[in-house]
DNA sequence: CTTTTAATTGACCACTGGTTAATTATAGTG
DNA sequence: CACTATAATTAACCAGTGGTCAATTAAAAG
């Protein structure tokens, strides 16, 4: 009454994160069980606590991957050739790309702050928000308080959180983020120079 | 087996709304069951079905009350005494005073774009959001693009949208959120004058 | 005092979802 | 080949959800 796998069919906790991973690329976190991932992975529910201990275990595998996945992002277009400027601008649009293009991980990543969200990733969040402090800071000409660069990543963050669901990919808003970072910049451009 | 309440006790969709109401101030929107409402007013879950057709209608009158709620408090500050850049400042903090105090009926008014929102509280929304622009427009010296406008309600939507959940109430948030509002009014002061 | 009428109950349905214990087939090992 | 560790299946449990409806009963109307 229980045939197992071949062992070339076997799971893995990789095909399960993949699986995951799909799913929330089409449904909110809410809307992703584990029964529809072992449904869509032809195995039972059960067979996926073999590989992880429950579900917040899974999630949580995620959200650090993305945690890492925006870090270097950021990094990646702090280090790139462009001007200040350019680059300014560059880490604004793709922290919104990133977060349209991976609605349902940022939502766990930014937005939650209910039980479902441990400490750990809170920890996780701020260190990717540091980065993105020390990226604006030493990419602006001018000076910026800390409550500017805040305020700059709410007004950001006010962009993912208000696009999301509205559009399923970046590129459906992103006429309206360039003109939204654009207005950032006119913003931090108004402030005195160093 | 099925005692009917006594006159004094008898239920009315007031006495419902009030209790949904309360549930939201502790719960997001998603946790507030009929069964649970039904629990606090001392009733059975049925009893709500002969006052509210569904539990989409008797959310759907909150937020109705609650877009009519926001409009009367965008004219009141705008027609306030003070002076115009004292009361665009006003216009923005109360905005997110509104969100962060009524937090569950601000994420049904704009944060979710599922099956959840119909088409009608959407229009409620676009119309919410065209009194807001058009108090921006009237009350800034500044000469405001559609977009720059539409960047505000963003940034300021960023506030409350990362805030909620967060705090349980404005004044947690209130320094920071005037910190928030000055920095959108620096940017938009940038702007050439009329 | 009797008949309506209106409000309420509670059982019931059909779901979804996480989690776990018992079970069994397979793969690897000596 | 036998044995054991492993990886999977199954079924059940538990807790919740929205929603429906016949039966009941309190209050109102006559």
């Amino acid at each position: 009454m229980s045939p197992r796998k071949r062992a070339s069919e076997e799971l893995t906790k990789e095909m399960i994160l993949k699986e995951a991973q799909t799913q929330f690329e089409k449904k909110d976190f809410q809307n992703v069980s584990m029964r529809n991932i072992a449904k869509q992975l032809g195995c039972s529910h059960g067979a996926i606590y073999y590989h992880f201990k429950n579900k917040a275990e899974l999630f949580y595998m995620i959200i650090e991957e993305h945690f890492s996945k925006l870090n270097a992002l950021l990094d990646e277009t702090t280090e790139g050739p462009e001007n200040d400027e350019t680059k300014l601008k560059n880490v604004f649009l793709r922290f919104i790309e990133f977060g349209l293009n991976h609605q349902s991980q940022y939502e766990l990543m930014f937005m939650l702050r209910n039980k479902e969200v441990d400490s750990l990733s809170q920890q996780a969040a701020n260190e990717s928000y540091q980065k993105f402090a020390q990226a604006v800071q030493s990419l602006s000409s001018n000076q910026l308080t800390v409550a500017d660069i805040w305020s700059i990543f709410i007004a950001l963050h006010g962009f993912v959180s208000y696009y999301r669901g509205f559009v399923s990919h970046f590129e459906e808003a992103e006429a309206a983020a360039i003109s939204h970072v654009n207005f950032i910049v006119s913003g931090v451009k108004s402030k005195p120079k160093l």
